[in-house]
DNA sequence: TTGAAAGCGCTAACAT
DNA sequence: ATGTTAGCGCTTTCAA
């Protein structure tokens, strides 16, 4: 290839990588052996000799969730144009811990990592500090972060749940959801939310496992049977409480009026359900992007203004817990 | 490293790459060293090196779609545990041609690459096929393959959801979605399972950009004004059939009485609409675990039995066109 | 503006 | 079973 050009490696180097140092009349002798020789320089070497790495590793939950989807999209298009690759990181279905699957990653000495969640080994996360390498975590929220977050104040989705029921009068609430990591801070803050309206929670349904709608139609029965009376459940999930909903329906259930519903997360389908669904709203795109814009900003050497960025949530009152004014178009970005 | 195991460096590869050409005792040495300085291969000058990439190449139109994004995390988990890692290359928004996004992928080097769809251009194909390595084209359908293929037979679905249509005997019956690709395939499919029973089609209604559900409100429009006395359509996707579904309660349009409606996809919410969804049912996340599968015979220098394999679809019929048994909970696999 | 020499960290090939 | 030598293809550093 040099040879072709009749320039010294070194020149050919320059002229696809830094153009600019290289005479008009050398670059273009370069660019025309390129085209002859169909040459593509080896991403490889180039990042091995330089010691600069072009991967992003990326640690991805679940895709089959439409929300992390969203997400690693988001970040996808933000690092679109630039020089970097997002490298998917094994999941760890095969009971491996995060430990395991950080090792497997750095082999490939990633110039940042990124995980839908946050990482709760302490091990790890000092390991990852030692990196010091740009660490993104997303979609949760913790107030100490490896390195960098963007996620969601669940906490906050909770309280904004909770408020809206007690201010509906009801009287009898069960919550259904994860009840570890985001779940958890959910949970806490539909408590909080009550509590400041003068309402209570009478019952908590953990659902393990990945959200699904049979869960959901599954816990609905188990609402019923152990907290008879039961006027209104809040669901970890929007995927939760349309199982429900349908349960509810074969079981001749009336939504709200005997019974109120509500998710969170606001999956487009969740406006088209036969009663539209009271949830909160996430960006989850948004939070994808947002990190993968950081990120770069990392990688450029520059400094970001801020290492911790919440999302913002919205109530989505909606027909099916009973005090909607439309009929469940209410959507927005 | 190699120092501090007292060994030399080629004896530390072994030792960790192929265990058992070490013996026992040095084995331990190396393992004891590993531990003591923290050391993690270089996997970029390994490839380099030994001319093996790790890198499978992943071209991802959309990962909004959810179909799409199973199918990636099927492939993702068909490739746990080994060696390979999934790259995601540039999804091309920026208006690259599939040209140039192959060109940002080489010089990783890959040790295959994969498409969600196939590959259009003739002149990419050429240089896929140039490239001597594993390609796998997903999703769509094509005879001939680049190399190899797991997709529909779109056309089949069409043709599913036109004996259906044709059987219950609606007269005025339009198309709305995709005209290209699978969107085309699926028409002429449509077409001809219509005529088989005596059927036709009387009004075609292209929907470019991504299915959302105000497409499918905007196609639904679109049909009563273009085809008046329109008694069924068939969309191209479930995304734009559940929007039509809301504009046609809207509307005060009894589905399916006055009309019917059909989608294409099988998504989880499609059963639990007021009027559930008859569709075509796909295994989208088969689909991707099997072309991961694929690929990893063909890397482990095997060769695979058949190049092309097309996933099995299955008619769906449910209460949105009228002839359903049940209330919508029919799905399966 | 260009080049020469060296070496990133590993492993293939060939000893021993 | 282990070591020596060389070199994968690039880019850093230093020199001209």
């Amino acid at each position: 290839m040099a040879r072709v050009a009749g320039v010294s490696p070194i020149t050919v180097s320059r002229a696809l990588s830094t153009p600019q140092k290289v005479k008009e009349e050398t670059r273009q002798k370069v660019t025309d052996a390129v085209v002859k020789t169909g040459y593509v320089v080896n991403g490889l070497a180039s990042m091995l000799r330089s010691g600069r790495s072009a991967i992003v590793s990326l640690f991805v939950s679940n895709l089959q969730d439409q929300h992390l989807a969203n997400l690693i999209q988001g970040c996808a298009d933000a690092f679109e144009g630039t020089r970097y690759r997002l490298m998917m990181a094994p999941a760890g279905h095969a009971g491996l811990g995060q430990q395991d699957l950080l090792e497997q990653v750095l082999p490939y000495r990633p110039a940042a990592v990124m995980f839908t969640g946050t990482v709760k080994s302490e091990r790890v996360r000092a390991q990852l500090r030692g990196l010091a390498i740009p660490v993104m975590e997303t979609w949760d929220y913790r107030p100490d972060p490896v390195d960098m977050l963007v996620g969601l104040a669940h906490a906050e989705g909770g309280r904004l749940m909770g408020a809206h029921f007690a201010q509906l009068g009801f009287r009898r609430i069960a919550y259904a959801g994860g009840v570890s990591e985001a779940g958890l801070q959910r949970l806490d803050g539909f408590r909080e939310g009550l509590a400041a309206h003068g309402g209570a929670l009478a019952c908590v349904l953990p659902v393990g496992g990945r959200p699904s709608i049979g869960e959901g139609m599954a816990a609905l029965g188990r609402a019923r049977r152990e907290l008879p009376g039961c006027d209104a459940i809040f669901f970890g999930s929007d995927v939760l409480a349309v199982g429900a909903m349908l349960r509810a329906r074969q079981l001749g259930v009336d939504v709200p009026g005997e019974l109120a519903l509500a998710g969170y997360g606001d999956l487009e389908f969740s406006s088209q359900l036969h009663v539209p669904l009271t949830t909160v709203h996430v960006s989850s795109y948004q939070i994808g992007f947002t990190a993968g814009q950081m990120l770069r900003r990392r990688l450029d050497q520059d400094s970001v203004p801020e290492r911790v960025v919440l999302s913002p949530l919205r109530l989505v009152p909606r027909a099916s817990t009973g005090r909607a004014a439309d009929g469940g178009s209410s959507r927005a970005g």
